[in-house]
DNA sequence: GAGGGTGTTGCAATCGATTGCAATAAGGGT
DNA sequence: ACCCTTATTGCAATCGATTGCAACACCCTC
């Protein structure tokens, strides 16, 4: 509360910024005005100052240690140089890569992030992103909508720069950076055909959301490409990109008639519920189970077996994400442009070969699989 | 730049919000002063306004959707409702717990945090400090500092409150919440030579951070206090909490005279590194080699084989130092508090009894362990 | 009926930086 | 020598909310 350079009673105090230094310190020092200050030190106006005095005024600033303070600033020109950032679970590891990117390239323009974890309930999403629009922020990365998000006319109304990022938007109303799901599955497909398998199975992320709903789709393309017919393929759906889902939805899998050879899953988190289930029923991958994961998360080559996967550029992908929101901020002549990253095959040590068809662990499962050929 | 409900001379717009409303419009609608709108709105100040009128502005303000703007009330109040959080590496896995532990308890609290991952050169460290304390941060939470950092005296200097997690300084000059590195590596010792292993090798974390330097005395200690003497213990130093300089170090110290039968790893990302090494020298665990983890970090049950660590508890951690944070800021009366929470052995596959003197795969390497005998 | 509370509300300054406009000074042309 | 540019700088309003202080109304009491 206290002011400390007010030219008040006491004359002890010369200089003692108790706090941090304001322009109007900068300015007294050099016997300029504060909006001169302003002008040497912002480059999009020092050449409305003459070169001495802001020379000057550049010297004095360092020597005090000043820092323009953003928040006022941001009040009075209206941007915060604040993204927030939705994300569906921090902890989830495939996605900091991706946040670590959209940090990169908003770091390099100045901007800072605000994340904000979702979590399960998507019902606080859209209180969320109110409270991040109260917070001034410039634009919002959004890695957490479903395919028919309210959020996301919300944010058409609020008129505020918006990017997805890993997730699409079914009215395609908005700017997203993703990869080709429906080519990764087909890398994961073509590769298990070519090894020989002709009976697959997919345990799809949930429906509601893009990935799940692409993949699944680019699941069954690409068999049906492939010649496979729909009584060779199985598909379970998982609640949740989870761990705990993808061995509940492998085992049920497992338990229907014409058990696969190979799976792909939406997911890597998926993959390992997978390995859970095959463990509990004393299936061996891929002596018994060839299984694909998707994304390439880290540390998924030093699981049992090394984890044949899709990997997708998460860094690149908030790299790109990040600049896509920096040219909504530029120019609202947004033209809700779509990046699509492409996937890659890493082929693992959890597929091979299927079995052949004598002393089979599967022996039993098989039964039933020529039921009704195609 | 226009204002629309400045009544100017145009008629025709009524009431054509195409901003965010402010506390103005919630005033005008009420026919009140805006100050009594504030205060209507403050739960700490709402008792100076007559029941009737709070409802009504209440109603208003809900009416109209008025949120108030989080950066002019910083302005005026002095603080942000921001904590900046430093992290060494997002995308490291040991990280996101402890953040998503921070950000609930920090949550409950209206604060948002502002991550910034500081990277490989800690000399960004203090200006990042620095421009989070420009935008105005309430308090700092580092889970970055080394031993003797730099930015600690900044921090002090700025008199900002600030808590360490999962680190602590040489001085205990400030709060901090870390796990007790020491106990933590006398539970992996001792488990080793309760399983009869009785030449120990650690790999060792960066010995400027404190888990480093504190897990390290702490194996040290605690080799000593099992009887164990220093020829029969082999100590390597990685240079960075990663994959490649854990294999790297467990390299070197498969190099050395007197390979031991088990090796504790400061950090789970070096005994990744440790499965590595030992992979190249085809050699295996837990057959060769045993090894212990420290952090339990996500999926290491999935190793093969399933990693035998030290878990901490990293989203309590996070709770925690954000309650010391809140603390602090509350009441400037910061006793430097220290919480210290106790960590866990968690037993899986990578540790067995050391193999006997026959036909083992070591056995060359052994040549050496009894010259010195002590 | 006058004085002293108490309860509400308005006024205006303030936080720190930005920026349109005005004022001043300096320089150039005829 | 005078007028007109051009280059610098100062002034003051502004962003939106908060809060100490003043003002007002109303009620109770003596």
């Amino acid at each position: 509360m206290v002011r400390n350079s007010k030219s008040g009673t006491g004359r002890a105090a010369i200089a003692a910024p108790a706090s941090r230094p304001t322009i109007r310190d900068v300015a007294e020092r050099c016997g300029v005005h504060p909006s001169t200050v302003s002008r040497a030190l912002s480059p999009a106006m020092s050449h409305l100052v003459a070169a001495g005095v802001a020379k000057r005024i550049r010297a004095a600033a360092a020597a005090l240690g000043y820092q323009p303070n953003v928040t006022a600033a941001g009040l009075r020109t209206g941007r915060s140089g604040l993204i927030g950032v939705l994300a569906p679970d921090i902890a989830d590891p495939g996605f900091p890569p991706i946040l670590s990117g959209i940090t990169e390239t908003l770091g390099t323009q100045g901007y800072a992030t605000i994340v904000v974890d979702v979590g399960p309930d998507s019902s606080r999403e859209q209180e969320l992103v109110e409270r991040l629009i109260a917070r001034g922020v410039d634009g919002l990365v959004l890695a957490t909508v479903t395919l028919n998000d309210p959020v996301i006319g919300h944010c058409l109304a609020a008129a505020i720069p918006v990017v997805l990022v890993n997730r699409t938007d079914v009215g395609r109303k908005l700017p997203a950076v993703a990869t080709d799901d429906e080519a990764g599955m087909r890398l994961a497909v073509d590769h298990l055909v070519s090894l020989g398998h002709r009976r697959l199975g997919h345990i799809a992320g949930p429906q509601h959301v893009s990935t799940g709903a692409l993949r699944r789709a680019g699941f069954k393309a690409a068999a049906a490409r492939a010649g496979l017919s729909t009584q060779n393929i199985g598909i379970e759906t998982a609640r949740a990109y989870t761990r705990e889902e993808g061995r509940l939805a492998a085992l049920r899998l497992l338990d229907r008639k014409g058990v696969p050879s190979a799976i792909v899953a939406a997911n890597d988190l998926l993959a390992l519920g997978i390995y859970d289930a095959l463990g509990e029923r004393g299936l061996h991958c891929p002596a018994d189970m060839s299984v694909v994961g998707h994304n390439d998360m880290p540390y998924v080559d030093m699981l049992s077996p090394p984890l044949t996967t899709v990997r997708i550029a998460q860094r690149s992908m908030g790299n790109q994400a990040a600049r896509l929101l920096l040219d909504a901020i530029a120019g609202p002549g947004s033209r809700r442009e779509r990046v699509v990253l492409e996937p890659k095959l890493i082929v693992r040590g959890s597929t091979a070969k299927p079995r052949g068809s004598s002393g089979s662990a599967l022996r039993g499962y098989l039964m039933g699989a020529d039921e009704k050929p195609a």
